[in-house]
RNA sequence: GGGGCCGUAGUUCAGUUGGCUAGAAUGCCAGACUGUCGAUCUGGAGGUCGCGGGUUCGAGCCCCGUCGGCCCCGCCA
């Protein structure tokens, strides 16, 4: 490279009229006109126009036939005025143009897989294949600059606070969270393996132990479960942990930081404090533990109004001490028969077994029920409800999980077909009193959470007889609709950690084994202490206005966890295997 | 583990009941053109219809299997 770059093609404006300039970047556009060549050469800073005229440089307008979309070069030449009519108000540079009078070609470039702009028709696929093309757009570029700018800013931010933002090891040990662990085999140690990290959530305690008083990190962690929109098997998280704090300070830490960000990246005012909503009274209106504030559609209890009607499939329902609740839909009065059935079998994804409907259709009123119940019933129903002409009452009658299942997500669908959910609008909210356990599928009590969460004081006579009512010191942080952190007061004594562990069915000696050094650093003078985690790349994905996360990582991995840019995971030479110990099991992996 | 949608030119897609040489747009290549910026005009090249098997006189289309992408259920502090 000859030319040392003194511009770049973005930031030139009618100010630097007359200057000699050398820019560098990617040809993007060629417009060969015969005697006259224009040339959108751009970098990350934007775009601007190359003129090669025959008659100012016959040189360089002869190279400029050879150049194509994609090649590298730079050029010297001098910022012009551009003639009035040919002003480009599309772009920041339109008002000016580069006369090339010097040109090296750096690189040539096979034809692309597509442009390097923000508008492009094309698969997933084969964006992530090529990623770094696509990571040329300039909208994956704002995503990228978003991502370091919020880093940047928490960090500053925590850093203010006296936080200090320490490393802990990925090398560690399989933690009893609940996902799947990501192995790495020791070479040195035969048959024995570490664990990715779920989370730090172990060593972040043990720092506060330490005295650390306030940790902070931008914490890679591994889940080898199956992927969504908005899960990758690897992510990072803003891992907070604070010493001699209480649930109210972790709330003021977190609202004062996100409202920081909402202001610097977006120009909005989160009012804080932000509400809080209790677990249960989420699932009751919400029907999740996630519920988007930004529209109304409240789940509504009817069930003991409806128990007066003959109506069969509801009576059995709650005779069996299941509920009917109902949801009402704007603007659904117009449904057609089809779309109900549509709807009625996209619940039994939910596991429900169907939806019953009133559709209020001007002064009419079409319903299944109204041979089940008198007007007078009906007519309450629309009362509760407050619903208005043109609008449907849809119900679903079920036990009370399978019910908040089915409506809470016909909610959100509801509301995203019908265009209910404002834009450019951020309603966070915690949910707090999460239950300390649930029994999972095997009817085994487990943690909601994990098992360091502190139960609440006043909760604790019912440990024993009645585990599943006892709440934990637990909150979630959401927004939109997305859990974007989650955290909780830990147990910072010894006795209760074991009394937690032994309700878990985690006897001495696998407790011992499994995490005795945290036992015994709670033994020596462990402090109050509690935190929370931010999912980083959900908060970016809403700050950034995508809908998926991948949008948000410059290097994700597809719903089969593969990346398709190196093909990751892939075969090993036997050598290595060996090396490590390991046999693969010959039917479904064939080696190299 | 399961459900849904999808896979045809570099890219995005169309392709009838199974029937001539598989099309369009864009991109690409060549030529023309001195004010374009989605340049324009003329011409051209470009296909393992994801892969394998089956049915059939004949398969892009039907059947079975398989691979891959997206969304979802289960799973997931």
């Amino acid at each position: 490279m000859r030319l040392k770059r003194t511009h770049f093609c973005g930031s030139l404006t009618k100010e630097d009229t007359g200057k000699i300039v050398v820019l560098a970047g990617w040809v993007r556009k060629r417009r060969d006109h015969g005697g006259l060549i224009f040339i959108d050469l751009s970098d990350k800073w934007g775009i601007v126009q190359l003129v090669f005229n025959p008659q100012e440089n016959q040189e360089s307008y002869r190279q400029a036939h050879s150049l194509r979309d994609g090649w590298v070069i730079s050029l010297r030449g001098h910022v012009s005025l551009r003639p009035a009519e040919s002003v480009n108000p599309g772009i920041s540079t339109g008002e000016i143009e580069v006369l090339v009078e010097e040109m090296e070609i750096l690189n040539p470039c096979l034809p692309l897989p597509f442009p390097p702009e923000d508008k492009i028709e094309v698969g997933e696929e084969v964006r992530l294949r090529y990623r770094y093309l696509d990571l040329r757009r300039p909208v994956m570029q704002r995503n990228l600059s978003l991502r370091y700018r919020v880093t940047k800013a928490i960090r500053n931010f925590l850093d203010g606070k006296g936080f200090m933002e320490i490393e802990t090891p990925f090398l560690t040990r399989s933690t009893p969270e609940g996902a799947r662990d990501y192995l790495v085999p020791s070479r040195v140690n035969p048959g024995q393996f570490y664990a990715l990290p779920q989370s730090p959530q172990l060593f972040k305690q043990v720092l506060m132990v330490a005295g650390v008083d306030r940790y902070f990190q931008m914490a890679r962690c591994f889940r080898d479960e199956d992927l969504r929109a908005d899960r990758q098997p690897e992510h990072t998280q803003v891992d907070i942990e604070l010493s001699f704090i209480q649930e109210e300070d972790i709330f003021e830490l977190i609202e004062e930081m996100l409202s920081l960000l909402f202001q610097e990246i977006l120009g909005i005012s989160l009012p804080t404090p932000f509400p809080k909503l209790v677990y249960q009274e989420a699932l009751r209106r919400y029907g999740t533990d996630k519920p988007d504030l930004r529209f109304g559609m409240e789940l509504i209890d009817l069930s003991s109004l409806i128990s007066s009607g003959n109506f069969r499939v509801f009576n059995d329902v709650l005779a069996k001490g299941g509920q009917v609740k109902a949801l009402r839909v704007p603007g659904g009065g117009s449904f057609s028969r089809k779309k109900l059935d549509d709807l009625k079998s996209w619940v039994t994804l939910y596991g429900a077994s169907g939806i019953s409907w009133i559709l209020l259709r001007g002064k009419e009123i079409a319903s299944p029920l109204i041979n089940y119940f008198s007007q007078d019933i009906l007519k309450e129903v629309i009362t509760q409800m407050e619903a208005e002409p043109g609008d449907a009452i849809i119900f679903v009658a079920d036990k009370s999980e399978v019910v908040a299942a089915a409506l809470g997500q016909l909610r959100l669908h509801l509301a995203r077909e019908l265009n209910l959910i404002p834009r450019d609008n951020y309603q966070p909210v915690w949910i707090i009193d999460f239950p300390l356990f649930e029994f999972d599928s095997q009817g085994r009590l487990t943690s909601l959470h994990h098992p360091f969460t502190s139960p609440q004081e006043e909760d604790l006579p019912k440990l024993k007889k009645a585990p599943t009512k006892v709440r934990a010191r637990a909150y979630d942080i959401v927004l939109n609709g997305e859990e974007i952190g989650g955290g909780s007061i830990r147990i910072h004594q010894r006795k209760i950690q074991e009394s937690i562990l032994k309700l878990l069915g985690i006897d001495e000696v696998e407790a011992r084994d499994k995490f005795g050094f945290l036992l015994e650093a709670l033994s020596f003078g462990a402090p109050p202490h509690g935190g929370i985690a931010l999912g980083l790349a959900r908060l970016i994905m809403i700050l950034a206005g995508e809908h998926s996360i991948r949008e948000v990582i410059p290097f994700p991995k597809t719903q089969r966890a593969i990346c398709l840019l190196t093909r990751a995971p892939s075969l090993v030479a036997r050598d290595q295997l060996k090396e490590l110990h390991i046999q693969v099991e010959a039917e479904d992996a064939p080696t190299i």
